[in-house]
Parts: C-alpha cells; sequence; structure tokens
DNA sequence: TATATTACTTGCAAATTACAAGTGATATTA
DNA sequence: TAATATCACTTGTAATTTGCAAGTAATATA
C-alpha cells in the first residue's frame, strides 16, 4: 500500500485535492465506465458514448495511473494491449460517483433510470458490488454492454 | 419548483450531467466557500484560498445561477452588492462535496482534519446543518473565518 | 465633492482542448 | 512469408479556455 506522498497544490484544503485530481469533463467518466461497464483498455475507454478526443484519453490515462487511482499492465494474450485496473483509491471513488449520478438523477432530466434505482434503494449494496467486481475474486469485471 | 428542462448534453447519462455543469476546477470551490464558510458575495468568494481570477469567477457564478444552483439579489443594505444564495439543488450538493473530501482526506496528505473528522463521524448530521443554515430559518448563516 | 468600494468587463498571452492524421509494435490473414 | 489490420498511443494545428492586469460604471462613504 503506497503512502500518502506530499503534493504541491493551491492549498491544503481536501476538496480541492479531490478538484485537482478529478476536477475536468473526462476523468470520472473514464471511472464510470471502469466500474459500470468493466472497460480495462484503450480502445474501450474511446467507445465512450461521451466521444472522448485519443490524446485527452491518454492524457487522462496516465494522470490518473501518476495519481494512484489506475494501474496497467501489459495484456499476456496480446502483447500490443494494455489492462487498466482500479486500485483501492479507485474504487474508494465509488461512493463519489453514487453521489453525483443521484444528484443530477434528482435535479436534471438524465436517462439510465435502472442504474439511479438501483443507487438509491441500496446504495450499500451497490458499492459492495463495485468492490467485489474490482478486488482480489474478480480479476475480470464483467463487461456489461 | 423549477422543473427539469431538457439541455442538450453530450449523453444521457447523469454522471455526465454532473460533471458538465461542475467538471471544473473552480465550482465546487466556490460552492464549498458557501457551504462551509458562509460566504455570500463576489468579494468573499474573490478571497478563496485558492485565489481564482476574477473574470473565471464571474463567468462560474453566472453559470452556477443559470443551472439553478445558485440565486443572487442586490443586498437591501447596500445597492452595490449582489447576495448569492444557495437553491434547494445546490444545497443538495452537500453528499457530494461530503464523499470528495472523505475520499481525497483517505487517500492524500490533506489539511482541515476538523472537518474531515466531523464529516465522517456523523455525516448525517453535517449534512444537516448546512441544509438548516442555507434554508428558510437561515437567511443568513453564520460566517467561520 | 472627492475618494473608496463593489461587481464586474476587456485585452492579451499562455495553456488546454478537439480534431485529423500519423507511427511503431504486434497480431492476423492470404 | 507478405500484406493487412489492430493496438496504444503521438504529433500538428486550430479553436477554446484560462490567468493576469488593467479598466469601468454604479453606489457608498468621508
Amino acid at each position: 500500500m503506497p503512502g500518502k506522498r506530499k503534493v504541491k497544490r493551491r492549498s491544503e484544503c481536501p476538496l480541492n485535492a479531490s478538484v485537482e485530481m478529478l476536477g475536468d469533463r473526462w476523468s470520472l467518466l473514464i471511472i464510470r465506465d471502469m466500474m459500470l461497464r468493466g472497460f480495462r483498455t484503450y480502445n474501450e475507454f474511446l467507445q465512450c458514448y461521451e466521444g472522448i478526443a485519443t490524446n485527452i484519453l491518454a492524457d487522462r490515462l496516465h494522470k490518473l495511473v501518476a495519481y494512484g487511482i489506475l494501474t496497467s499492465e501489459p495484456d499476456p494474450s496480446d502483447g500490443r494491449k494494455l489492462i487498466y485496473s482500479l486500485t483501492a483509491k479507485g474504487i474508494d471513488l465509488a461512493p463519489v460517483l453514487t453521489e453525483m449520478v443521484l444528484w443530477a438523477a434528482a435535479h436534471e432530466d438524465t436517462g439510465n433510470r435502472v442504474l439511479v434505482r438501483q443507487m438509491k434503494e441500496n446504495k450499500q449494496k451497490f458499492l459492495a458490488g463495485v468492490r467485489q467486481r474490482w478486488t482480489a475474486g474478480g480479476q475480470s469485471p464483467a463487461r456489461r454492454k
């Protein structure tokens, strides 16, 4: 388990730390696609509904790895591919994602009602599910398209 | 209570809606300063630790008002001032803020341990406090400097 | 009446983003 | 084995956004 490293930030505020790491238009969507859709490779991430540009995706993946939110390793069955995984730190973003989803679902006209109902009715169960799919037991989380 | 309006977004995903409204380096910090420090005017927001630029602040305040997260009204005791308030939609961001604070506090070397302990030990009480300070009874939430 | 304060706006350089078109390494197909 | 396809990127360029400094009009204070 890596220790907390001292990083130069605009302030000491923990919210500011989160905003500096995640406060952009793409990082959380990549994490969403890992948590909810089981995406793990570059080309899968490129298929995200919102249409991320290739250079931005490469940049964000590097940053998320540098922040300790993701790790990457070569695919043993295909030397061209890199497989990205969520670390414990990345898995711990599930509550953040959940609250952002519930907030938007409550106040905006959005889709994916199934997911929202699932999150609302049993937040704890949903979080446990993400954790299980991405730790020890679940090396290859199920893909849902 | 305003209804949910149809807005053109990159996708229907509720997380994407949140990211489009809040996914930048400043919006959530303005909301933090309202919720935790009781800031309500332009000059107060300008004093934020992270040092926001005036044009960025003006832009973000306009956007947050347009999204229905804030409202603004002239200060009756000083015609030059505008007083910004959190709407119900804005108050409902407290759980998002809380989870982002707890995540960073758990995984990064950050400050404001008092706030973090308060949030961790009694999340519900903290959320209730924010709601109370910003609704009906609490027209002028206490300033903590 | 002169000065100060408030909430901005404007101009401009620098940084970031989006889009299109490569690139080298590896894998598959004929 | 040679040609083609796929993979994870990189590069170039234009458009957009940001950061900083310097205004500005309306209102308040001395």
